[in-house]
DNA sequence: GATTAGATGATATACTATTACAGTGCAAGC
DNA sequence: GCTTGCACTGTAATAGTATATCATCTAATC
């Protein structure tokens, strides 16, 4: 399971199920999986780290896919509106869902120390962040949770 | 209360309050709260909004208080420090602190229809945040809890 | 074949943030 | 009084992130 990605596991099948369930979420609702789509979704599940829009650009301009923003910024928009994929906020950087079975609240573990992060499920409605919106009469929409810090490897090793 | 802001309320004392607390944080730790430091603070508690960097430079510029990009971030990052202000990782903007008694970790309700945020305090170590770095062994040192959607007033104006 | 919606290409620009270095003012200790 | 150190300021340059705009293309539909 995904929290666990801090520990050792099969990377190879992060890569080929992130895939294969964003191909086949797409063609159920005939939705477009491009190639620049498909390559970009490649190179954020490559690794669990967040990976910013313009290190995707080189990657996607040494491969020919494009050389301009705008070709990464859409194709990660159209990642993150289909839930594939998802912005760090406290990174202004993007990374793979490792959660994906439709609509989540996805919570985030960002290791300042080997730049690892771990995406957890959440109830948008529960936590702090419900509370208080509960108690404010606010209406969530869209809810940033993220945690900067030490993950397990990185707080043995220091 | 401060989670109280998308109620109307006497808005004069917040700025009041906010400059003199920070004033005397200031002088109990020698610390200098120089006369930008506090007219960003004053500027940051003038509306309960986000504002940008540049926001502030701008109306710093006009007042001839410095007219570069680091003159404004230099002072966030003073407020910032002290906990005087906070950043909202979601607008990339700053916002006052209304919850000021030392340390504290923040939540953060933004109206996307008016453009208020609120801030309500919370505990780092509960919440789905906790709950998911406990369960993975994950050592938090820095929360952001941002959640979007509509304010009271703005859910009843729909 | 005309229309339409979604995707792409390309240019330009806007917005956000940091590095670097020189200069200034002030207080502590000699 | 001098100088040393430190925090703050001034300024220029640059780095990093994101979007607007407009033209073009392509596949599905009518």
């Amino acid at each position: 399971m995904s929290s666990q990605a801090f520990e050792t596991h099969d990377h190879g099948s992060c890569i080929a199920e992130g895939v294969e369930a964003a191909a086949s979420y797409c063609a159920d609702r005939k939705l477009q999986f491009t190639k620049t789509r498909q390559r970009v979704l490649e190179i954020l599940l490559s690794e669990h780290k967040a990976i910013g829009a313009y290190e995707i650009l080189d990657i996607l301009r040494a491969e020919g896919l494009g050389s301009q923003p705008p070709v990464a910024y859409r194709a990660l928009e159209f990642l993150t509106a289909h839930g594939f994929a998802h912005r760090i906020e406290r990174l202004n950087a993007f990374i793979a869902c490792t959660h994906f079975t439709g609509g989540h609240t996805p919570v985030f573990l960002i290791c300042r120390s080997c730049d690892r992060v771990v995406e957890a499920g959440s109830d948008p409605t529960r936590g702090e962040l419900g509370r208080a919106a509960s108690e404010a009469g606010f209406v969530i929409e869209r809810a940033v949770r993220e945690a900067e810090g030490l993950c397990p490897n990185c707080v043995d090793a220091a």
